[in-house]
DNA sequence: TGCGTAAATGAGCGTATGATTAATAACGGC
DNA sequence: GCCGTTATTAATCATACGCTCATTTACGCA
């Protein structure tokens, strides 16, 4: 049992650990626009459960300096997702594809070019995967926007451009967003390969797109055709048992 | 400052604490298999960062008996992954998909169905997800076996089907790839949005899966002839290049 | 050149984590 | 019913976590 020595000199926090690493000073809004970047690219490559400290050093900052600009980890992680999601949507999109004065294959050419090119980045993609693998609620709105503004719009595009018949204000069905998404997906699960199955990205995407595009628009007459064939069967064995 | 009181009995381990739920014995094969079982649930759903204890609760078992049957949580992941990425494998695919006694959109059909059903389940895609994220060397495996042993082996069968022109032992072009991919995509993304995203999963799959399957043979030769001439020109500008 | 402000830091707090160990108790054989 | 085997457990360890705070020090202004 000993005690401290009293004449030992109290280590003073605050000192400099690396003397030849000069201490950086920076205006806080600048500092907390540097942290902020460096935790979407820190947490896109580790996830939310990456730990403040290792965030800290890729940052080449203290650990006590993230509280300083955020209260918490939990508060950071929010500013993170407001980066991410609210400030990756672009309302252009939502009138280009309502755009009835073009053709719909060009719009849509158009839309997922420039769709892909606005999503197709590490961060996005793996912050997006994170999140909704965490069932935050602002993935779901996200994704849920999603198939509002862009899937049931092109659904209602579709229709017009295909002359289907039936009520053309009737609801869009799970059916038909489903055959939207068969085109959604290819872009999407593309860039998922690439960041995070880390296979080959795909090569010259506008060119592809339009391939994509035109078999969609080609294969579409019929297939929306019989969804709305195998939905009225539906309704009819329905009306037969509920009336026998 | 009071030492300890030696008249106080020692808490003594292995003690009940809650004596109205008995101790379970079991045949240590059974114990594993429960605890292997119970943490490809608990992974799925809260990641592999998920807690030790966190786990033995959700199985009604003590944290310290996990470490019995594995010796260390790395481990029973590892175990985890064997059991997901290995045991959910079907070698007639790979012969339903080569199987050209029966028309290809016949093929395609129902290796969808099959392979549709095999990997629908919550806990499969999402810990596919979560070890991709962590960049483990299995799933990049995994992820090179889907593209040689289903995706190429549905390119050869396209120019087979097609009766494109060209050689038909060239090597599988990334291009054709992307465009088997576009189906492949398709049927994955949809059960993403179901267990990871949260949303309404894909209703009468199987009806669904043959209006893929349509779409995408309706557009096949047009999509592949069209990669052709797009490598051919590439080819040749690379060639005027080379030789000025 | 010196000084006050406040940005940045090292050390430390309380708690939680993965893993270990000695104590307990369920079950089969007699 | 007793007993030995061993599956199961409570308690504990060392470390790492998110977060706090007193101390240090970079910079603008005189």
């Amino acid at each position: 049992m000993s005690m401290p020595d009293p004449a030992a000199p109290k280590p003073r926090a605050g000192r400099r650990k690396d003397p030849a690493a000069p201490r950086q000073r920076l205006l806080p809004g600048d500092r907390q626009h540097m942290i902020l970047e460096g935790a979407i690219s820190y947490f896109a490559e580790y996830g939310f459960d990456g730990r403040t400290r290792d965030l800290a050093r890729h940052l080449g900052i203290s650990q006590a300096l993230l509280f300083r600009y955020f209260p918490s980890k939990a508060a950071l992680i929010d500013r993170v997702y407001d980066v991410v999601f609210l400030n990756r949507w672009s309302p252009a999109w939502e009138q280009l594809i309502a755009d009835r004065t073009q053709p719909l294959s060009t719009r849509l050419k158009a839309f997922y070019k420039d769709y892909n090119r606005s999503i197709d980045r590490y961060e996005v993609i793996r912050i997006s995967l994170f999140s909704a693998l965490r069932g935050e609620s602002i993935s779901e709105r996200y994704f849920t926007r999603i198939r509002e503004r862009l899937i049931q719009p092109i659904v209602l595009e579709c229709r017009h451009a295909l002359a289907l018949a039936g009520p053309s204000d009737r609801p869009v069905s799970s059916h038909e967003e489903q055959l939207v998404f068969s085109l959604h997906s290819t872009v999407i699960y593309g860039i998922m390969r690439k960041h995070v199955f880390h296979q080959a990205g795909v090569e010259d995407p506008d060119f592809m797109i339009e391939l994509y595009v035109d078999g969609f628009m080609a294969g579409a007459r019929d297939a929306f055709a019989r969804v709305q064939a195998h939905l009225a069967a539906k309704d009819a064995r329905a009306n037969t048992l509920a009336t026998p």
